[in-house]
DNA sequence: CAACGGATCAGCT
DNA sequence: GCTGATCCGTTGG
């Protein structure tokens, strides 16, 4: 065991309502998942954007089925499945109705090293948590966790930890054909933990 | 109802 | 660096 900062749980009112904005406040952000196995927790190093009327947003052409907690309120989570592979989680964002989120892409293991190690199969602690479908899986998030409310009590949710301010830098985003341009993705300088290395500059 | 493609990863070259 | 795995949501007939 660690000695970690205190972590403080985030009210939704401390969410920045836009989601660029909450997409640069979340680097350096915590997050927790309290389970049967015992609390799993990391920083966020690496963030992506996706505004309101974004053509790569899931939420563009509206609301669906899938994509129905971008529509709720901010400071929920959006979990979905691509390639049908690979879970990867959202932050809701902006105001009720609207749709948007924030992909998270990256974290920096701090508490429950052990379970993530378990859960993603391998010791390489550079590799549980560097890139949106392993991180989901090193925490034990699952498509059910899809709408879950981070800001309330529940074992899924966000904290701020006291520590120095993150050097934030900013480039475009992954994996995109639409929009492939724009400047959304932020990340924590220097860290090891941030996917995609080749991409640190627009 | 069938087809398609994706905000990915692991494993191999 | 390249490719296959494998599933769900969306779209088009």
């Amino acid at each position: 065991m660690t000695a970690r900062s205190p972590l403080r749980r985030l009210r939704r009112s401390e969410l920045p309502v836009d989601t660029v904005e909450l997409a640069r406040f979340l680097i350096g952000i915590v997050l927790v998942h309290d389970g049967a196995g015992g609390r799993v927790s990391g920083r966020i190093v690496e963030t992506e954007a996706y505004p309101l009327g974004d053509p790569a947003s899931h939420a563009y052409r509206g609301r669906t089925r899938r994509n129905g907690a971008m529509f709720l309120e901010r400071g929920l989570a959006y979990v979905y499945l691509i390639y049908g592979t690979s879970v990867c989680m959202n932050v809701t964002s902006e105001e009720f109705g609207t749709g948007a989120g924030i992909l998270v892409r990256a974290l920096e293991p701090l508490d429950g090293i052990a379970a993530m190690e378990r859960r993603r199969g391998t010791d390489s602690l550079r590799d549980l948590t560097r890139g949106p479908g392993r991180l989901t899986q090193a925490l034990g998030i699952q498509l059910s966790d899809d709408g879950a409310d981070l800001c309330k009590p529940g074992p899924l949710w966000l904290a701020r930890r006291a520590g120095p301010d993150s050097d934030v830098g900013a480039s475009v985003r992954i994996g995109l054909t639409r929009a492939a341009d724009a400047v959304l993705r932020f990340y924590e300088r220097s860290n090891p933990f941030v996917s995609g290395v080749r991409r640190l500059s627009p």
